[in-house]
Formats: C-alpha cells, structure tokens, sequence
DNA sequence: ATCTTTGACAAACAAGTGTTCGCTGAAAGA
DNA sequence: TCTTTCAGCGAACACTTGTTTGTCAAAGAT
C-alpha cells in the first residue's frame, strides 16, 4: 500500500524533530539537558505539536538512541572478508579504520551512546547494552573464525572480543577532545593495542602463559 | 594555628553540601540533573547558603569531580611491591582486586567520572581526562620496571597500561548494572583479557609479530 | 564591652520545564 | 460532496531552575 501524503508528512516531521534534537546535541551538549521547548523551536515547531509524534520527551530520547544503534551497527557491520584472507594484523587495521570513518562521520551519536550508556534512564542503558553486546558478539564470531582455521582453542575468543570493544571505545573517547588530524595518531596506537591483544590471545590459545 | 569555631564549621558544612550532592545521585542519577535547591534541602540548609560554599553551581560540581578524582587515585595507589616479586598473573590479580575493591566502595563515584568523562562541561572532562592519565602514567611505570627486569624492549609499555585501563573501566561499567556477586565473574573475564594483553605485549617486546 | 565580619536565611526575579486542553484548517475516506 | 480524522498551534497550569538583594544573629577581633 503506497504512503499517503499525511504519513509522509508525518514522517519527515518526526524526522526534523530528531535532527533538531542532534544539532542542539552538536555542541557537545548531553541528551539530559535538552528541552522539548528547545527541540521544537530548533525544528520550526510549536511545543506541542511533539506530541503528536512522541507520547512524551522520554520516547524521544529513545527514538533518538535507536537511530544511533542503527547506525552505529551499519557503520561497524563487517563484510565478511575474513581475516582468514587478509591476516589479522590488516584486519586490525580495518576494525579500526572503520571506527575512525564511524567517528568522524557521526561523532554526536557516538558520544550520545556513551554517555547514556550510564545514564539515569533504564530503558535507554539497557538498549544500548544490548547493542554493545551484539557489535561484541559479532567480533567474537569473526575471531572464532580465523581461530577455526588454525585449530586454535576457541576459549578466549569472546573476551578478546570484549577487551578490543573496550580498548576500541577508550581510544574513541579520547579521540572525541581531539582534532581529527591527532586522531590518527591516537588511531595507531589503538591498532598497536589491539595486536598485542590478538598477538596474546594466540599465544594464551596455544597454552603459552604469563 | 588552630582551627577557629567559624571555620571548622564552615569546613563541615561544606562536606554536608558535597555529601548531600553524593545521596541524591546515589540512585543512579548524573550530575546534571542535580539542582541547586534539591542539593540545598537535602543537606538541611537555605538555597542561598550554598552561594557561601560555592561561588556558583558548576563549581560545586567540579569539587565533587575533585574529591572523586582523589578517592580513586588513594583507592588504586600501588603500594610498590613490583610485579617482578609477585609476577605478572598476580600483579593482574591484585590490579583488578583493587579496581573491584574500589567499585563496590565508591560505585557512584565511579559513575559520576565515567559520566563527566564526556560530559559537556570542558573544566569537568579535562580535570577527569587528567587524572586518568595520571592512572595510565603511574600503571605503565610498573609495566616497565617489571619489563625491564627481563630486558624487553619498553617501547609498548604505555600502551599495554592504556589497554589495561580501557579494559577495566570497560569491565567497570559492565558491573555497575550487576549485582555484587555477578561481578565477579565478570573480574574474572577483566583478569582474562588482562593477562592475553600481557602476554601478547611480552611477546610483542621479544619481536614476535601478529 | 564594642565593632566588624560573615554564614545562614527569606523574598523575589526572570526564565525555564513537561504536559493538558480546546481550537483550526487541510487532507483522507465515504 | 460531505464527513471524519488529525497534525499543528496558542494559552494556560503548576512547577523548578540559578542567582541577587537585604536582613539578622552569632563569632572574632580590638
């Protein structure tokens, strides 16, 4: 059934609400201090005209996480290429790479993400937990993989995952106080980081400890 | 020159001011949505006395961010006893022991840094950025006395103590919406990845590559 | 004992908050 | 063509916000 001219409106309306929303959020400010009079003077509406599209200023902020987790996930969704053929050490480089673009591209969605991450909310920590969880998940999966091909033991492969999620995300927020220029440079060091990490992950699967 | 009755009590209510600001976000709520006049009943004065103690709100907010940054400084001190007497997978132990230690202690201080870290208050995030670095500067010491005495190359040193904090911060938010006794797997998982980032440093020093 | 300092207070201000209600005009369905 | 639906709007409500001003009483200094 095609779209009538309402629901189309309707939409792009709705929309223009969350993109006033993430201007106002440009300036580094956080999602707790926006106002709803602020979103709708941003987005050329009346106050109460949002709440025609969101049943109160908490749905926003949740329709504003999800955009962010959807996009956040398009950004980092692996193509597959195995590490298998490219070899670990370029497929660091590619994670990471990918993160930087995802960073430069979206750097509000990113800081909103961490920041209500341990926000006072429930309902928007949990959303993003969920997603946090599922970019590890499909790491681990990725990891898994290039193991299988060498009969590595699988163990540790999730916490690699998770610890690279973790070093991946701190370099970020480090990135987010600098120019894009020095970010590369903090970039390198994130890649350097997660080589030692898959480097003792090897090392740990082939029973080599500390 | 002693302590006059004036001041000793102007010291007092202070820290009351500053411990009222502490109850009202113990139940998880961040430092923004803290008001002047909530932080003012709670700790049984008048609005306008906090203006005696502070010279305006955001400065009682950078004195609570103060007194966070020194509890955990005091709280994750090494008492120097080099990883090279206990060894590497003990010293590991003893990091996250006392990260653990420290988040069961003082887990809204915790989260009011993680929070602030990237909160939009620029004299907030670089005095928590400051200190973190602190963190990282004091843990890559220990990285390289204990490297040294092996004669590796120091050269990843810093970076292996960035990792590791990365990682357990990361372990740290994941526990906050854990109970006490989840918790420690998840130290389990953070001594895991610790130890691979270890591992793969030392490995890294001796020139084994990915 | 007198004078100065100062922490605590109440009142007031201008502006902000999220939300509800009743109305209007145009699009959708009959 | 007539009727229903509903996105957008202005007014109003009952608060809350940070901050300034002036007053008062107790502590400190002389």
């Amino acid at each position: 059934m095609a779209e009538t001219t309402r629901q189309r409106q309707k939409r792009q309306t709705r929309e223009r609400i969350l993109e006033a929303a993430r201007t106002l959020m440009a300036g580094g400010r956080g999602l707790d201090s926006l106002g709803l009079r602020e979103v709708a003077r941003e987005s050329g509406l009346a106050a109460t005209s949002l709440y025609n599209h969101f049943p109160d200023m908490d749905a926003l902020g949740l329709a504003l996480i999800d955009s962010c987790c959807f996009r956040l996930r398009s950004a980092m969704e692996n193509e597959r290429r195995s590490m298998i053929e490219i070899g670990p050490a370029r497929a660091v480089k590619e994670l990471v790479g990918r993160f930087v673009r995802y960073l430069n591209d979206y750097e509000n969605d990113f800081r909103l993400l961490v920041q209500q991450r341990l926000g006072s909310h429930d309902r928007y920590r949990m959303r993003i937990q969920r997603e946090l969880q599922l970019l590890v998940d499909e790491l681990a999966e990725d990891v898994r993989q290039a193991v299988a091909a060498q009969g590595r033991d699988p163990v540790p492969a999730e916490q690699e995952a998770e610890a690279a999620i973790a070093i991946m995300f701190g370099a970020g927020i480090s990135m987010l106080d600098n120019t894009v220029a020095a970010r590369k440079v903090l970039a390198d060091h994130a890649c350097l980081q997660l080589e030692m990490m898959a480097l003792g992950g090897r090392m740990m699967a082939q029973g080599v400890r500390l």
